[in-house]
DNA sequence: AATTGTCGGAATGTTAACATTCGCTCATGA
DNA sequence: TCATGAGCGAATGTTAACATTCCGACAATT
């Protein structure tokens, strides 16, 4: 069973590299990102440097001015109770299809991952499964636009838990593996009642650790 | 008050006259969208043209793919079915933050729409009136992000209700004002559980009228 | 007859040069 | 001292030419 071998263009490659860096540290909130600068480094034209940019902006994780270039946005509270409330319905809604109609083996996946979590290297590892595991729910839940509406937010989802892990790494290594854990169980039995009560839990509990104390 | 006068470039005017064209049936759905047959009608080079198709992509109203151009979706059942449970959840939020925290003015501005629908010249007006009506619930909930998701998704929507028009105008034109006047009603009342109800019933008659008959 | 290989045309992907816009600095004036 | 305007520099917006990729048709081979 193979997956379709797509081709893709400098611009995803760009994006992808741009992606990196950002979440690496190096395009802190706050910098701005020049066309030029980063062409002559990735060594490609201004082109896909452009259309990168454009793809980063639809994900979040860039904003664009007319004439004023690219920077990294910084997250604020407001940004932070948006980015909550809006994966609640999001996630809500991923969970229902996935229990009612996704495949066995897609659900498997998802507990696949969750036991990944439990040997993570450092935090940064530990975040990244984070965000696989709820991209294999939205996978799971065989719904294409609302997974497109998760990667609208994912990266923004994923920046804000990198800003914030230093504020309480401890807890939030120590707890997230068993709680994955136990949501996988959830969708596993197709538990719905369940799993919307556990994933509302996980994402609050996420929410106050994180965002109380920035 | 006037609203920030933003300067915009040529992607985004040409992306407005895509879109233009294609909710005109200019391009109907399957149709491709040739970069150099659309830089020539519009008299620009590629560049701006390229930007606005993947803008236009952003919003689902063409499929971009490597090497293959661009084309008009159809829409198939599944499609509009994930286009309504989407929308539902979207729309719950949005009706809740609208209810909870919107400045009274805005939900005024959401009652003026609806009254506007009443006097609609003909079907295309009507859906226009439709989708700024639900622009306005969506401005009046203050989030952003919430807001696109629901700009993710509009353009889909909008071409959904133009192609499925036909099958039932007498319906649509006719039960449509009405309804919308006592959404607006509900909101303006701040009764965030009637308006939650009528919102949904509003759904399930739009979809069952326009979904079950293509 | 069916499959594979090759070739041509057409469209997209990419590049580099040109045009435009914006923010900053500094001089000017009240 | 503060407000106003011109000019400069840097970055983005736009363009047109070049390179690459893909699809379809047709020929060759088994």
């Amino acid at each position: 069973m193979l997956r379709p071998a797509r081709r893709r263009g400098l611009a995803d490659e760009v994006a992808d590299r741009l992606q990196d860096a950002i979440f690496s540290g190096v395009y802190p909130p706050g910098a701005r990102l020049r066309e030029v600068e980063l062409a002559a480094a990735l060594g490609v034209s201004r082109g896909p440097v452009r259309e990168a940019l454009l793809r980063l902006e639809r994900e979040g994780l860039v904003r664009n001015e007319w004439h004023r270039g690219a920077t990294v946005p910084t997250l604020s509270a407001r940004d932070a109770a948006e980015l909550h409330s809006l994966r609640a319905v999001l996630e809500d809604l991923a969970v229902r299809c996935a229990v009612e109609r996704a495949a066995d083996e897609d659900l498997e996946a998802v507990a696949e991952v969750a036991e990944r979590m439990a040997r993570a290297g450092d935090a940064h590892a530990m975040v990244r499964l984070d965000m696989e595991f709820h991209d294999a729910v939205y996978a799971a839940a065989g719904h294409l636009r609302l997974r497109a509406a998760w990667e609208a937010i994912r990266s923004q989802v994923h920046l804000f838990l990198l800003t914030r892990i230093g504020v309480s790494e401890r807890d939030y290594t120590g707890h997230i593996p068993d709680e994955h854990a136990r949501l996988a169980a959830a969708l596993r039995a197709r538990d719905a009642e369940t799993a919307l009560r556990l994933f509302a839990e996980h994402r609050r509990h996420a929410f106050d650790l994180l965002a109380g104390e920035g």
